[in-house]
Order: structure tokens, then sequence, then C-alpha cells
DNA sequence: AACCAATATGTCATCGATAACATATCAGCA
DNA sequence: TGCTGATATGTTATCGATGACATATTGGTT
């Protein structure tokens, strides 16, 4: 309706200074009995509405947070991190502010400038885009966490171990007694960020399944190998990677026991080429996804590397919180957290059927 | 690093007012032309970047919105709209905060109070849990948005005409030649918010569905019609409802040629269901769904009713800005904005086999 | 010469909350 | 009595940007 009761009108209507409502309202300092009830009551009769602008403007301290994502609708991923994040950015009476970036260097350096003007008291940044607009928050006196991606190793991130992940998927595969295993998944080169830059997930992924053959002294089989342009995202077009990967892969004149994709989506489509080849998963050949986002978890249900996306948000609240300007301290250490990754073992592995 | 520059700083060194800075910020008023490279310098120089907390609080202004949302991952349409809300937002200026209330009325209360404290210029809620915190929000002035489901007559909304899509599902049904069509949905009054409300999403899909087939002529047989405790949600649970509704359907004597579900992931396990009966889709049995997230996207794939979730997101912006204080006008009359939804036609519905 | 409008720039109150500081009262105690 | 510390409350500068207003300085007109 009118204009909101600022706490001059509150300290008008009680008779008293606006120090004293501050002081009712924080329940600091001494406040007379009766006064705090004569006050208390004006709050109520004028609905005051602390106004959080005006306090920040004067705390310097927004208790805000910025999230720079990549598209929350791109990948699940995103938006369970988000949500952590969310949550525990409440619990510490803090508000986020979401920025969708897509997947664009321009837009997140536009996403990091808008934080710097509204001053959140730190930024996010889920699989940032370009190492340089890390900086730039960073530069601007912000605390900083990465996500997904250490773009910079000298800020703060939560990660995943990928090839942990990985190799425990594969353990699992050679547990049930598979030797021949495919692997569909992205094109690392593709998604190499920039030269500098550490190792993405899509080449972490792949190496950690190299790795595992040939911990297992089994000879690599690049036919067995599909790497896929792949979009990271949630349409057709991913589903019809792994679908084409799969297919690849059947058609081998000794195919494959078991395949691992690097991502459930992949995994997805995988599961119907077998299934259109007549084949069934998993007696005729298991399939392994990952992340464990509910492509995982729908109709036939997915063994995956189940990534715990949630915590990652509430581990990226929880840096922001303890690198947040404590006064005195300069530069602390930046904290890198890694969090594990957990089989979730469904009905799309099991022991093969020996030809 | 240090304290950000203020507009004094820059003032400063460039030996003006700040008055003068401002002027050439805003670039209105009148500046020398010596003058403003100087201070166009200046603020190279200090890396000046606006306070956008002490414009808001003089302004009056905060050029951001809340945006409310029952859980983001819970299902894709929150997400989606979520984006299509950021996305308009941000042509506008503004950013958004988000706020996830998981279906708790009291989260919802607490939502709306962050809001107006942090005095942002608009309120969008998208599936409201509880009308009264609508009236809150607009109580405090603020423009309200409500999308999705219509808890307040009196206040702006965007909606979707779930009757008229679930009517073009049947037609398109019909038009197959299939007359004996069963339903699969989740319980409308489970999902009934409050006494006086209108109908719910639940209510008005399995209305759409007899009214149909009243239309044509065809007499109601309730053992078609299955419905399922549902949770709205993205996991397995879902999934499993519509695999167990399938299942019920398909042992009927004279089982139904097609199936209704009402929302993907539900299909998704009627799917299932159907798959693992020994039967195929769409050649024994067509299946259709609603909404068009990407379970109907993935493996199989679903024809279902198409919700334009982005563009959602996108007119309940407009609303709110259409709705902002725009000065000297007390109550403009709420709109209402209803978009269509479009049948999307995909691989799971085709013509019955006679039998 | 007198005047006006356009141009150029500075001063200062304001938005609302906060906290440092000042002031005042009172009880208890030496 | 006079002093101290606890209690109670008011005054005011401040955070940073803005814009209304005041004040200059032009050049051009009549």
């Amino acid at each position: 309706m009118q204009k909101a009761a600022s706490l001059k009108d509150v300290a008008r209507l009680a008779g008293v200074s606006t120090a004293t409502v501050t002081r009712v309202l924080h329940n600091n300092g001494y406040v007379g009995e009766e006064t705090r009830e004569r006050v208390t009551s004006a709050l109520k009769e004028t609905g005051y509405q602390l106004n959080v602008v005006a306090q920040s403007l004067r705390k310097q301290q927004t208790r805000t947070l910025g999230h720079l994502l990549n598209t929350i609708t791109r990948n699940p991923f995103f938006a369970e991190v988000a949500l952590g994040l969310e949550e525990q950015a409440l619990r510490h009476g803090c508000n986020v502010f979401i920025y969708n970036v897509q997947a664009s260097a321009e837009r997140e350096r536009l996403g990091v400038e808008t934080f710097i003007r509204r001053r959140t008291d730190g930024i996010v940044f889920t699989s940032p885009v370009d190492p340089a607009n890390v900086d730039l928050a960073a530069e601007a006196g912000i605390p900083v966490v990465q996500v997904d991606w250490l773009a910079r190793a000298d800020h703060n991130a939560v990660l995943v171990d990928n090839e942990v992940g990985a190799i425990e998927a594969m353990e699992h595969l050679f547990a049930l007694g598979h030797r021949r295993i495919g692997f569909i998944g992205a094109d690392p080169a593709r998604f190499r960020h920039s030269a500098d830059a550490r190792p993405s997930v899509a080449e972490q992924r792949l190496s950690a399944y190299r790795k595992s053959l040939a911990a297992m002294g089994i000879a690599a089989d690049e036919a067995l190998v599909q790497i896929r342009p792949y979009y990271y995202s949630l349409d057709e077009r991913d589903a019809a990677e792994g679908y084409a990967g799969m297919r690849e892969l059947l058609t081998l004149e000794q195919r494959p026991t078991a395949v691992f994709a690097t991502c459930d989506i992949l995994a997805a489509g995988a599961l119907q080429a077998v299934h259109d080849a007549g084949l069934r998963v998993p007696d005729d050949i298991s399939v392994i996804g990952f992340d464990d986002t509910y492509a995982a978890r729908l109709s036939p249900p997915l063994t995956t590397v189940a990534l715990p996306m949630r915590e990652i948000g509430e581990r990226a609240a929880d840096l922001v919180f303890r690198h947040m300007p404590a006064p005195s301290d300069a530069a602390s250490e930046p904290d890198i957290v890694t969090l594990p990754s957990r089989l979730a073992i469904r009905g799309s592995t099991a022991a093969p059927v020996s030809q």
C-alpha cells in the first residue's frame, strides 16, 4: 500500500529516539521495560519491516551471495548445487542472486560485474567459464568459490574427485567379471577451457578409464572408446550421442560386455540403443553412468557414480562464509575441498554371461 | 583487495564534485568536454564500480525480483520458469533472488518477509503454497505475480490452460482411432490447497479427460482411471507410481489402447511397465504425457503436452515490470495471462492395432 | 549596456539504519 | 556526602549516490 514504515516512524509513534528502537530490534544495549513494550507495540502497529538495503549500506555487508552458473536447466547438476547453496546460505541469513551465464565468458563477466556492483558478500562460480572472471571477482576483494572446476588454483573450490569415482565404477565392473569394457564420453578437447587449464572433467573421467584398464593389465583397445561430441545439455542431442556411441560399440566384432558412460544422459541413450538392438540390460550388456541425475532414476534404474550435488552447494556456501572479510585477516590460504562420489548400484549392471 | 572506490574518491582524484561524476556516469546534465575526460580517466584509474546498494536506498528501487518456488530441483518446470524469469529480468536490468520454499507455507512466509525487507521490486510465486502469503506481499505494496496456480484471483498471474492442453492430448488419441483410453494421474484431493481454492492442476487435467470422453460420447469407465498418490518430484517414487498405474491398467480384461498420463515422470514409469510386460509402445499401447520436461525427450521419445515453461517465466517478469510502482497510478487491474500449451508428437503414440 | 538562455559546476539534504558518543538518573558504597 | 558503575536514552555522523537548487560563466540579442 503506502510507503513502508521506517525506524523514524516507529520512534515517533513510541515517543523515543531511533537509537532506542534499534536497541529493541536487535536486543542489545539497555532498554527500560516499559519503553521496550511501547516500542514493541509501535513496531507491531506500523507493521515495521527492517530495510535491509539501508542496513547493508551502513554495515558494509549485504548478506547476499552471487551464484554464477551455466544454465540452471542445462543439467540437473546445476540446479542441485544451486539448491544446496541457497539452503546453506539461508542458514547463514543470506540470500542468493542467481545468474545464468549460458556458457558465455562475456555473460560471465557481466555477472561478476553485476555482483561487484551489488556488493555481494561472496561469489560462487559453478563451472566457471573463464578463469579471468574468477580473478576479476577476487581482485574486487570478494571471496570467491569455484565449484566443479578449478579454474584458478589460488582460490577456494569445491571439487569432486572424478578420477576416484570413475575408478570405482570400473572396479565395480571388474568385480562383476567384466574385462571388455567400452567407453562413451565427451571429447576432452572440446571441454578444455584454455591452454594452461587443469584437466577438465571429461579428461579426468577418460584418463581414469584408461588407468583402470592398465592397472588391471588389460590392453587398451581404441575401438572400444567412443568419444562423442557432447553438448552437456538435457535435450535429445545428448541422448542421441549416447545412442550412437552404443550402436558403434554393438557393431564391433567382439562387442564389450559392459559400457562406462561418462554421464547419465549418454547412458540413457545407450540403454535405448541396447534395447533397440534387441538386447537386454544387464543380461547382455551392463551399462554404468555418472552423476546420478534423475535420468538415472527413471525407467530402467541405472547404476551410476553419484555426486553429492546438494552437499557441494552447501560446502561452497560454507567456504564463502569462512572467507568473508574477517576483519584484520588479510589473505587466508585458499580452501580446496574435494568431496567423494558414491557408487549407486542399481539394475543396469550385472555379471557378464560367459559366451 | 582494499575497499572499493566511491564516487567521492573518484571526484577527489578528478578534482571535481561528486555531482559532476554522477553526471558523467549517467550521461545527463551538462559536463564540459575536458572535465568529462578527466572524470572518465579517474573512473578507470580507480576501477570504480557503482555501489548499487547506496543507489537503491536513494532511488527507493532495488531493481531486484524475488522468486519463490517450491524446490528448483523438484521438477524441471521450476528450473525452466526460473530461467525464463531471470533472463527477462536481466533484460530489464534486474537481478533475481531465488528462494526455495520446499512446499512449506511457513517457509514461503519467511521468504515473503525476506523479500519485503530486501525491498524487492516484485515477487513471483511459482506455485504458491498459501494464498495468504500472496496477500502478505501485496499488502506490503509489492507487485505480485503468481505462476501456475491462481491462488488469488485479484492479483497478476501467468497460467497455462491445462484443460485445453489435456483436451488436445485426448483429441490426438481420438484422431488416431483410440476409444478406450486410460488415465494415470495425481490425486486432486491431495493437491487441493485450501477449501475455497480454484481447481488445482491435477483437477483440471482429470476433468478435461472426463469431459473429452463425454464429448465423444464414450461412457466413463472408472476402471480405466488410475488415481495415484503422487509426490510431484523427480525421484523413483513418481516413476514407480506411473509403473504401478500402468500395471493395473494392463491387467484389465479389456485393457486400454492408449493411456493419458498427467505428467512425464508418470508416463516414464508407465512406459517401463509396458516394456516389462513384454508389450511395445506405441504398437501395443500408446502413451501420452504432460509437461515436456526432458524425461519426455530421453530414451523412448514421448508424445506429450508441452508447456512453454521458459516463456511463462518471461511473461511473469513482464507482468512484474508492468505493475511496478508506476508513480501516480494506484491500483491497476490485475493481469492474468494464460499461455497455450502445444502438443509435441513424438514416438509414443500411434493408431491402435485393431484386435 | 542590459539581459536571457545555454552551459558548467558545486553544495547539500536525503534515503534508513547503525553505533559511537554524550548525557542523565539512580543505587550502592566508602 | 560524594563517587562509581550500571542503567537508560538521546544526538549525530556515517555508509554512497542522487538530484534539487544555487551559483557562475559564457555567447548572443536587442
